[in-house]
DNA sequence: CAGTATGTGATAGTATTACTATTATATTTG
DNA sequence: CAAATATAATAGTAATACTATCACATACTG
């Protein structure tokens, strides 16, 4: 992506925050800085107090940012799938062809991050990584049916959502459209997370191993 | 499973644990509560203290069986997938021909768990919801390269290995068994919670809905 | 220009968590 | 019966995840 992002706006559910991060140097320093730290510590061990001492701020000056750690992930994720989504629909939006716009599509959710400066504060790269760690742990909660209808995960529904009407589109037979367009979002995820842990689990160890991967499971499954 | 299993014990790590919790009375309550109360309350929300409380005994006596509650899952998950392993290779070791054998698979790692009996203590069931719900968390951390090399998760190898051999038996060309083998175990788990929190996101809503995705999946893959 | 609202920082305080340590008591085994 | 072992009870600690209050600086408003 280029200078054209630079002036679009990821629009994020008003319930995630207090007061929208974006609205000021602070707000962008708390984005900015929770991204470094937790992809340096893990979400675990990441807290608003470390995070006040890196940003030389004040714990409690967070808090009228986010609730509370769980919301700041929530807006992290929910920013990363809107920056996937508008990269999806920008460079899908012009092909007449269904199978060669869903093969674009599954090439645009399942590669690996490569460094965008199109948001000078946000770190692309790290953020793909944390999505890849702690996303999960997002909606493996109890409290994940109040959470989704508050809205809190539609960003990644309508992802799923325009996945699964591309596949409809190459074959309007297919009796699994959400399934595996969930499983080709989820599982690329997965697949990248094992290529760092579990490598004997995934055959995907090049860079663009899990495109071929799903690009080929698509294909072949809904033929 | 029937009364064979009653007098199988399932092998898991000794490092998990600091005390064999089936060698007494106090371990197996520790684990069958642990496994009401986690599905209950989320592991979040789930402490000794309140474990302790639920089972007439205190915080300390059950650090002396789990250093904390984090391995208490991993014991948990271990002896789930220990549980599967051993009804997959149960039922499918009399198979020859290499496709049925492989769909045989498919099923016992992707159907609803239904109540069995065999384990007194251990309500598979509710395990199943628990390892839907909270297994990513088990691998998700910083420790999980340490935690690998200590042999945490060898049983979760084996079976994708398991099944990803069965693959290359199907066929020996196809380039990423392993790959759809951890896609299958994975996917399972989340079109699991997709049913029961994000409907729309699949279209697994029949209890064995997401055995016939899995088993067309991987039969036009592979083929 | 005074007054007020707003944003941020500093400090303190609370309940809970995730332990560790010690001691007492009960039970089992040799 | 003595010794080892298992469990229970109590106390204590550092850290977490907040909440509340107050102070101060800046900006904007009538």
């Amino acid at each position: 992506m280029d200078q054209l992002l630079q002036s679009v706006k990821i629009g994020i559910n008003e319930k995630i925050y207090v007061k929208d991060p974006e609205s000021s140097d602070l707000g962008k320093r708390i984005i900015e800085q929770s991204i470094l730290m937790i992809d340096a510590m893990g979400f675990e061990s990441f807290t608003f107090k470390k995070l006040g001492a890196k940003i030389g701020s004040n714990e409690s000056s967070i808090y009228r940012y986010f609730e509370n750690k769980h919301k700041l992930l929530l807006y992290l994720a929910s920013w990363y799938w809107g920056w996937l989504e508008y990269q999806l629909v920008f460079s899908t939006n012009s092909i007449a062809d269904a199978q060669q716009k869903l093969d674009k599509a599954i090439e645009i959710v399942t590669k690996t991050t490569v460094e965008d400066s199109s948001f000078s504060h946000i770190n692309e790269v790290l953020l793909n990584k944390i999505v890849i760690n702690e996303y999960s742990k997002s909606y493996l909660t109890k409290e994940v049916d109040t959470e989704n209808k508050e809205g809190y995960f539609v960003i990644y529904k309508r992802l799923v959502t325009r996945i699964s009407t591309m596949i409809t589109e190459v074959n309007s037979d297919y009796k699994y459209p959400s399934s595996l367009a969930s499983t080709i979002l989820e599982g690329s995820l997965h697949q990248h997370f094992l290529k760092g842990h579990f490598s004997s689990l995934t055959d995907c160890h090049q860079d663009d191993d899990s495109t071929k991967y799903f690009l080929h499971l698509v294909a072949t499954t809904i033929k």
